[in-house]
DNA sequence: TTTATACTAGACCAAATGGTCAACTTTAAC
DNA sequence: GTTAAAGTTGACCATTTGGTCTAGTATAAA
């Protein structure tokens, strides 16, 4: 859905915050925190440097904004999701909204594979705690589904890796992806995609596929 | 199998070389080129900046010689596969070789990523070319055992991305897959997630798992 | 033992970088 | 219209950075 953002009737600073941060998720999303530069964020903001730190205390406040911002993008309807409901259609949501954010914003997906890949030095212990909760308790859901015989018996954290994996592929290799096939991917082909990995990760999970997804 | 480096019986350049090459891949798959500094290198390797410096004539020289290292560890067996080969067992190792890498050289996972993620700015024309005919050539075979009913019909690109994503994942989100299982990946383990993940591409594909892989 | 080459390493440098300051202009509330 | 707050901007600064220079030391072949 890619939900632009509405220019008209808001402040020149609220225009400007949002025009840095669009700028700033870009350089962040190419270097990382240490590559970034901020002179490269203010000429794609089409601003002064200085207008930069004006508005944002510093490069690592920026940057900390961005990235509270993205961990948002994280929830999905599978947070609540319980032993009662249908895995296969939990699921093939699931992965669709994580396409879905892959399509719509790449960026913030590289941003997040670099803090994780530069060793996570930016997300607090209380974000950590509250992702290894919430993976504790998907784990517990998905470990009922096979209980009750809904699911093939499978290791719930390999398969939500699995998830992870091929979606945010879409997002952080993009350039591979488009190089490699020779155009890039257009709203029609991420369907296509998301059908694609829908169907192999429920088959693979022995659950048989929703007919929207098919 | 993660062959470890002889450093008896080499000369003093060689032994520096390599210590600097290695430090170089952890700093490098940390912050990428232009947040990589040349002092973090030389305090890894334990050595003066400028010894750095004297083996390799310049951070971009240093990051070139370990790129094109790297690029020589994304061959396997499956590139001389043809259509007369079956695709359960060519494929089965192709993943297998994947997740072998990802364990023994993260770092070199990491960096890759890191550079496709930057916009491959150091992959020559050359190598994409040769990346893209290798592409052409995979996906040919792909689709001969898709026409031969050997496989599931599918799209050869996507079946790609899958194993490739799928099998980096659990090396540039080590941190992250560390963090939420609670504990390292052991041999043990990337042995069990290897099996899965075989099992998961292959009956995606309506394959049966060769035995060596179940 | 000589000698050429490989290696070491501190001092140094120019450029780049994140960030500050102070003077200024615009905006909007009263 | 006055005034306070918000926004703009060039000049400037301390530090960091990649990289050089030079003077030396270890090494190994002749």
């Amino acid at each position: 859905m890619c939900t632009s953002k509405n220019y008209k009737e808001i402040s020149i600073g609220e225009l400007n915050r949002s025009k840095i941060l669009d700028a700033a998720e870009k350089e962040f999303a190419l270097h990382g925190f240490k590559g970034a530069r901020v002179q490269q964020i203010a000429d794609r903001a089409e601003l002064p440097k200085t207008n930069v730190l004006y508005y944002f205390k510093s490069k690592e406040f920026l940057y900390l904004a961005l990235l509270e911002d993205i961990l948002r993008l994280w929830n999905s309807r599978f947070d609540e999701a319980t032993a009662s409901d249908d895995p296969a259609e939990v699921l093939a949501h699931y992965i669709a909204d994580k396409m879905e954010i892959s399509r719509c914003r790449p960026n913030a997906s590289k941003m997040f594979a670099l803090e994780i890949i530069n060793g996570a030095p930016n997300l607090s212990e209380f974000f950590k705690d509250q992702h290894a909760s919430w993976m504790a308790g998907r784990v517990a859901v998905i470990k009922q589904w096979i209980e009750q015989g809904k699911l093939a018996v499978t290791d719930p954290h390999y398969l939500l890796f699995n998830i992870w994996a091929t979606s945010q592929h879409y997002a952080d290799f993009s350039l591979q992806i488009n190089e490699l096939r020779g155009k890039p991917m257009t709203q029609t082909d991420f369907a296509e995609a998301t059908n694609n990995l829908v169907k192999l990760i429920l088959t693979g999970c022995s659950l048989s596929v929703p007919t929207e997804f098919q």
